[in-house]
DNA sequence: AAATTGACGTGACCGGAGTCACAAGGGGAG
DNA sequence: CTCCCCTTGTGACTCCGGTCACGTCAATTT
């Protein structure tokens, strides 16, 4: 579908972008639609686009070779994901996938480089997003490197408290991952999840409230089995 | 030490700034002498520094909450560290050290700012060095994600051959880390780096030539145990 | 309403990686 | 040269997380 300047301009990163940079990229630019759980962006294959979602929620998504899945980061809408092909011609590294229905606007990779190098907000924007997708991935890293496993999930239950604490300061998480999808994220078997969130349940530390809501109610306690000065 | 814009040009993120941005940075930026295992940039501090190193060896680490080390990546002579300075406020994820003793250029974040803002050169080279990093992370955790402990190994001997083969094309590991370090990169004990290394070479698939120089004989074979098509 | 799917929970068993202990060799510092 | 530290090599034992095999329950589909 045809994408107006108007709904380019209404993306955190295009929003500072003078009328004419719009119309510019406008023609390059068209708006998708895709099913839940598409492939957005695939790994491997050498993107040429950017994407902004528009609706809907998309995840980037890794395979390990032995082919099970690996989550990595979620887009929210007004996001845009792909940006690694501004900066070089390598491949994507991950796929991207659609978690619910999307509409998405894919913007040619070649123009928006243009827009970039003449534009310094759009360049701070891109720039930030990949400083903080390197200290994310550091701090991934980290958990990945624990050899204490419910230290591991603890910590993995901790950065998911601060994330989406920013927006509601509380001890809560909505729409926690699956135990399934935390095992995956954290290199683990569904069942030792399972068994520690059991463990932090008899402990009172967390319980859940209805399906999609995980209430944790003794957030120092996590914070302390999260740090390995307790062990569980 | 004062540092001279001759020498800032000599790295190749500045070399390609006209005289005069040089000699603007050049008052903000000292030169530092650092001793082996000495800290070029600490974690957890803002560092508002960016590093060039002009001479030595640097290496980028992190230690995990129970205090090991996870080596990370290696900056050579005419390179930059510290680069995410450049993009916000947060503090350096990882500590970069002197695995020699080695000359380092620091240069003040806010003026090289000012100068990436106005030098899309700059930012270019910035941006894809993040972007490289991002790429080079992604594998990394692709490897830590592996079940398969030998494999994992495979994976990163087979990675450490494609970095240094772009110098010298064959299958030979000049320096390679030793085998505590290789087990710290991924997640396992040294012993278990010592086991699967001995099985490799029994098999005549490696072969060590001296110190400081590790020869990959049957490059097709690892990289089929790296994929997984086979198993040790 | 029945059937299917997927998430969660739990026990038993087993393999394999960590740990410990020890030995040999090499290189640098004094 | 000698001493000491670090790297590499190797065996024995332990333990713990993966795997398998169930069962339950809620949601969705047919």
């Amino acid at each position: 579908m045809r994408v107006t300047p108007e709904l380019l301009s209404r993306f955190t990163l295009l929003k500072s972008l003078p009328r004419e940079a719009l119309e510019r990229l406008a023609p390059h630019a068209t708006l998708v639609r895709h099913a839940r759980r598409a492939v957005v962006l695939r790994a491997g294959a050498r993107e040429d686009n950017i994407c902004f979602l528009f609706e809907g929620r998309l995840q980037g998504i890794g395979f390990t070779i032995d082919g099970r899945e690996v989550g990595l980061y979620f887009v929210e809408p007004g996001d845009f994901c792909g940006e690694l092909a501004l900066f070089d011609d390598n491949p994507q590294p991950e796929f991207v996938i659609a978690t619910t229905a999307a509409s998405v606007v894919t913007a040619a990779r070649g123009p928006l480089r243009e827009v970039m190098s003449s534009n310094t907000s759009v360049s701070n924007i891109v720039g930030r997003k990949l400083a903080a997708r390197v200290r994310q991935m550091t701090v991934q890293r980290t958990l990945l490197g624990l050899s204490n496993i419910p230290q591991r999930v603890c910590g993995q239950l901790y950065l998911l408290i601060e994330e989406t604490r920013r927006a509601a300061d509380s001890g809560e998480i909505v729409n926690p991952p699956t135990h399934k999808e935390i095992a995956i994220m954290l290199n683990l078997s569904r069942e030792t999840v399972t068994r520690v969130f059991q463990a932090l349940q008899s402990r009172r530390i967390i319980r859940r409230d209805g399906p999609g809501r995980l209430i944790v109610a003794d957030l120092a306690s996590l914070r302390h089995f999260a740090e390995g000065e307790k062990e569980l």
